[in-house]
DNA sequence: AGCACGCCGACT
DNA sequence: GTCGGCGTGCTC
């Protein structure tokens, strides 16, 4: 007897293969196994999935080929993790197999059933005896929200008819977010569920792991990221999937976690741009985390200072149930934001300062008392562009359009956007001239430049550069954290997650960028930035008032204004206005199509066409959908490949996704009739355009 | 993506 | 005469 099974295979996206295939077994096998099957002439990893509705056509144009080995001794992904799959290919238009896969520890497919025995057989480490911390006693705001909480995890028992909808927890920094998140937990817990907790960079939120790990001392709590080796993330997405662990806290990709007790999840900072994959399969963690909330009936909790507008506006529809912490715990007042007017400070003689007078003087005062300053500048390097004053050369990028970034200390030119790196010329290489000039300013010269303005200060740096050998991060952030460091300069990996209770005052030296960017989200992420900045300080109430400072050309911005009052729903309100009438997310679903080729037109040519497919199945459908024309995005090319993309802009999700599902299949059917075109890929709800 | 098959230059 | 360059085509 010989059965027919849909099974879910390892199938590149550009094979054109997005659904399950149909292989033979002469046993039952249970949908979540996973196989080993014949693919062509290789051998791939597949996943049994669920049978079709529809019955496959016998006479299929091609022979089905057997089964050719089953992992039996896994238990077998259960129907919840499937269905999050199947929506997750579907909605961001992959195959299924592809995102099933890949989304599993690549060790997994290395695994026989020997060898996972051996795996299971093997002691795992007692749990310590550690005395679990005791919870400290909550306000009223925390303890209403810990009890929205607990009602929605008592509606997602099964008892209940009604769904829960997902909890936007919103609440200043330092305003007790994390101590809600352990209460609803512990109620998770103690009514035998797992907990899954996402946050956005886990290296960058130790105190998070460290917390969660000394409240609950007495689970078994793991972590699931990049950042393990292949055997660990192993281990731990195994005591996820068999429900030994209790705790899983993890960065997007945990979002896929197998755990069949869940029974809450919780992604903190979720307006945070990592959650978004920016490759492969472009999911969204924190959309994905919503979904498999509903889907499983259980509560989801959004935590953020700073909520996306998509989150926000959803709670302002009542689609949402917002969750409010105004105080900040520990009666810490927020810090004051002063900003400086450029406009107002005297014109240096010499070059442009990096400082303007009045915060200089704030820093000296820190200093004299002993407190710690952050200064956040969002560019690392010694200076952007390397530029010649006698013929006008700049260090552009052979392979990008890009400049080259002046590397001081390692007397490099190196660009960010490709390998490329080159020896910092001693003379300019078109015309010879020695006088070569660096110009604007990156973290490595602002550390020099405030060396000297701030002389017998101990200046220390943290950002990618300064901190790429293993262990520099932990070591520097330790040193600030002993006092070693008297005024810290970092990028924005400093301004996420990090408390230092002696810091005082916190710096953005050029926040401007990104008020008139071009990229919609850009205010959105700024306020986000600052917001999370400003929390970094003042902690510690004990230390005294604390404050922010920007440093600007336009103090009359509605964004400084709002950011002065620490009232992010007033710019959420501005900005979510702008966006209704420029018809931007959330009042518009956006897709965006992107094709690489050595040569800008043929991707264009590619676009063009797919966009009038788009189009006219659109019209087929009656779906209202724009295809704009293809264009370059800012970056236009890097390591020698032109980038171009089309965005396809629909009021409709619905409507949107209907359109990518019918044009797909004309898409990879229209590859081969664009010689030259090196890849392309669909970006659904993409975060710049 | 792999991994084929398939037609044109420098070697034992 | 072959070994092999990577162009293009297929995978239940």
């Amino acid at each position: 007897m010989s059965l027919r099974l849909r099974i879910a295979v390892e199938t590149p996206q550009h094979s054109g293969l997005a659904g399950a295939l149909d292989y033979a077994s002469d046993q039952a096998l249970a949908p979540g196994t996973l196989v080993r099957v014949p693919l062509g002439r290789r051998e791939v990893c597949g996943v049994v999935w669920d049978p079709a509705d529809e019955p496959a056509p016998t006479d299929a144009g091609w022979a089905v080929k057997p089964v050719a080995a089953v992992l039996g001794g896994l238990p077998p992904l259960g129907p919840s993790w499937r269905r999050l799959v199947s929506f997750a290919a579907g909605y961001y238009q992959r195959g299924l197999g592809e995102l099933a896969l890949a989304v599993l520890p690549p060790e997994l497919r290395l695994l026989d059933d020997a060898a996972l025995e051996r795996r299971r057989r093997r002691k795992r480490r007692a749990a310590t005896a550690v005395e679990a911390d005791r919870p400290p006693p909550l306000n009223p705001e925390q303890a209403a929200a810990v009890a929205a909480i607990a009602s929605a995890l008592s509606a997602g028992d099964g008892l209940a008819t009604t769904q829960p909808p997902p909890l936007l927890l919103h609440g200043v920094t330092g305003s007790g977010k994390t101590e809600v998140y352990l209460h609803a937990a512990a109620q998770a817990l103690a009514a035998g569920r797992q907990v899954l907790v996402l946050v956005p960079e886990i290296n960058l939120t130790p105190q998070l792991t460290e917390r969660l790990a000394r409240r609950f001392a007495d689970r078994r709590l793991v972590t699931l990221h990049s950042g393990l080796t292949p055997a660990q993330r192993l281990q731990h997405w195994l005591a996820a999937h068999t429900g030994e662990a209790d705790l899983v806290l993890g960065t997007r990709l945990a979002i896929f976690a197998s755990m069949p007790r869940l029974g809450l999840i919780v992604v903190d900072e979720e307006h945070d741009p990592s959650y978004k994959q920016q490759e492969g399969a472009r999911y969204s963690a924190r959309d994905l985390a919503v979904w498999r909330a509903q889907s499983e009936r259980l509560p989801v909790v959004l935590g953020s200072a700073t909520p996306s507008l998509e989150t926000w506006q959803r709670a302002d529809e009542g689609r949402y149930r917002r969750l409010t912490l105004a105080a900040r715990v520990g009666a810490a007042a927020l810090p004051r934001v002063r900003l400086v007017d450029w406009n107002q400070c005297p014109k240096p003689k010499g070059p442009p300062s990096a400082i303007a007078p009045p915060l200089l003087d704030a820093l000296r005062l820190r200093l004299q008392r002993g407190e710690q300053s952050l200064l956040l500048l969002n560019r690392r390097g010694y200076a952007p562009v390397l530029h010649c004053t006698s013929c006008g050369w700049k260090s552009g990028c052979p392979h990008c359009s890009a400049w080259q970034v002046f590397h001081k200390a390692e007397r490099v030119l190196r660009c960010h956007h490709c390998a490329a790196a080159a020896r910092v010329p001693q003379a300019c290489p078109q015309c010879g001239d020695l006088d070569l000039h660096a110009m604007g300013r990156g973290t490595e010269r602002l550390e020099e430049q405030l060396a000297e303005l701030l002389p017998g200060a101990r200046i220390g740096r943290i950002d990618a550069d300064s901190t790429r050998a293993k262990g520099e991060l932990q070591a520097r952030l330790q040193a600030v954290h002993a006092g070693e460091v008297d005024v810290l300069v970092g990028t924005q990996m400093v301004a996420k997650g990090h408390d230092f209770r002696r810091m005082t005052l916190v710096a953005a030296v050029n926040p401007d960028g990104a008020l008139f960017s071009s990229d919609f989200r850009a205010p959105e992420r700024l306020f986000a930035l600052l917001m999370q900045a400003a929390g970094r300080a003042g902690r510690d109430a004990a230390m005294g008032p604390s404050e922010m400072w920007l440093q600007t050309w336009h103090p009359q911005h509605a964004l400084y204004a709002a950011l002065r009052d620490h009232d992010y729903p007033r710019f959420a309100a501005t900005q979510l206005a702008d966006r209704r009438s420029a018809g931007l997310p959330p009042f518009a679903s956006l897709a965006l199509l992107r094709a690489d080729a050595r040569d800008g037109a043929v991707a264009e040519a590619f676009l063009t066409e797919a966009g009038r497919q788009a189009e006219a199945r659109a019209a087929e459908a009656g779906a209202a959908l724009i295809a704009y024309p293809a264009v370059a995005p800012p970056i236009s090319r890097v390591a020698d490949t032109e980038r171009r993309q089309l965005l396809l802009e629909s009021p409709s999700r619905a409507a949107l996704q209907h359109v990518l599902r019918a044009a797909l299949p004309d898409w990879h059917a229209l590859r081969s009739q664009h010689r030259g075109l090196a890849r392309w890929a669909v970006d659904v709800d993409p975060l710049a355009i």
